[in-house]
DNA sequence: AGTGACACTCGGACGC
DNA sequence: TGCGTCCGAGTGTCAC
């Protein structure tokens, strides 16, 4: 369940071994993880003797910078990338093979069959979805506490459906806005629009907060996140609500409820979070 | 235009 | 034990 200090961790480990590669080959098991183009044999006839120069990402995408296309991946729920040699055996549920020139691999997993892959060309990726209606970054500058003021002082949604939004901001999941909550004292409930000033200025502190320390820890592992050299992360080791239902808050000792909110399983205090 | 419901996907958890 | 059903995740599409 990668959000975006998952998949900062994967884009981080995944450059220094795949930069500089080039794709030789392309194999395409699961084709319905392709989104763009349709053809699958477009799809590996344009990637083929392209070279990676980059990995960056947007959001929770990951962003493969080629020679003249830039390929957009989603890891959803997951997705892992892993490197090996070619002739390592091919793990099981393995759908899509990047087979570089120095007999190399870049191998996309994924149990769920549930993550995407779109190619385009470059300059294009940010003008079409899936990367077109972004919000901003949360460590960017313009990310500010009257943008999300703004932004949130237009619907009466409740404030963690506001926040999943990823045309409002990008980055937080059910994992990291029930903390960023928690640590701001907000119910999940709430209507965005009647967050106080100090409550908006304390909810966007914790979320930058909480993603950075995330980012540091390499992620949280709650159940198969590992990054792209196989190891997990740490952050799970912080996490105050999520999935800690029925156990003590860490702060109060009250004990912790798990409603649905949104559709969403969601974490909080009742005691601390008002 | 903004918003909620649903589709996508399937291993594993759960209930009978 | 064995089977069926539902859950969960993030995003796109569709209908209101």
């Amino acid at each position: 369940m990668p959000e975006l200090p998952e998949v900062e961790t994967v884009r981080k480990t995944l450059v220094e071994l795949v930069k500089d590669k080039v794709i030789a080959n392309v194999f395409v098991h699961w084709p319905k993880i392709i989104k763009h183009p349709l053809e699958i044999e477009q799809f590996q006839d344009a990637l083929v003797g392209q070279r990676i120069l980059d990995v960056g990402r947007r959001g929770k995408f990951l962003k493969f910078y080629l020679d003249n296309f830039v390929l957009v991946s989603h890891l959803r729920m997951e997705g892992r990338y892993g490197f090996f040699g070619e002739s390592e055996p091919v793990e099981k549920h393995t759908h899509v093979i990047f087979q570089f020139t120095d007999g190399t691999e870049l191998r996309y997993k994924d149990v769920r069959k549930f993550g995407t892959m779109h190619l385009y060309k470059k300059g294009e990726e940010d003008t079409v979805l899936p990367l077109s209606q972004l919000g901003p970054e949360p460590f960017d500058p313009e990310f500010t506490l009257d943008f999300l003021k703004m932004k949130l002082s237009r619907t009466n949604r409740m404030i963690k459906t506001a926040l999943l939004d990823q045309k409002v901001m990008v980055g937080l999941g059910n994992i990291y806005v029930d903390e960023a909550l928690f640590r701001a004292g907000i119910h999940p409930e709430r209507p965005a629009n009647q967050l106080s000033c100090q409550e908006l200025e304390l909810l966007h502190q914790e979320i930058i907060f909480t993603l950075k320390e995330a980012v540091n820890q390499g992620g949280s592992t709650i159940r198969s996140y590992i990054n792209s050299q196989g190891q997990i992360g740490m952050f799970q080791l912080q996490l105050f609500v999520y999935g800690r239902t029925n156990e003590p808050c860490k702060n109060c000792g009250s004990i912790l409820t798990k409603t649905v909110v949104g559709g969403r399983g969601t974490h909080y205090c009742s005691t601390c979070q008002k």
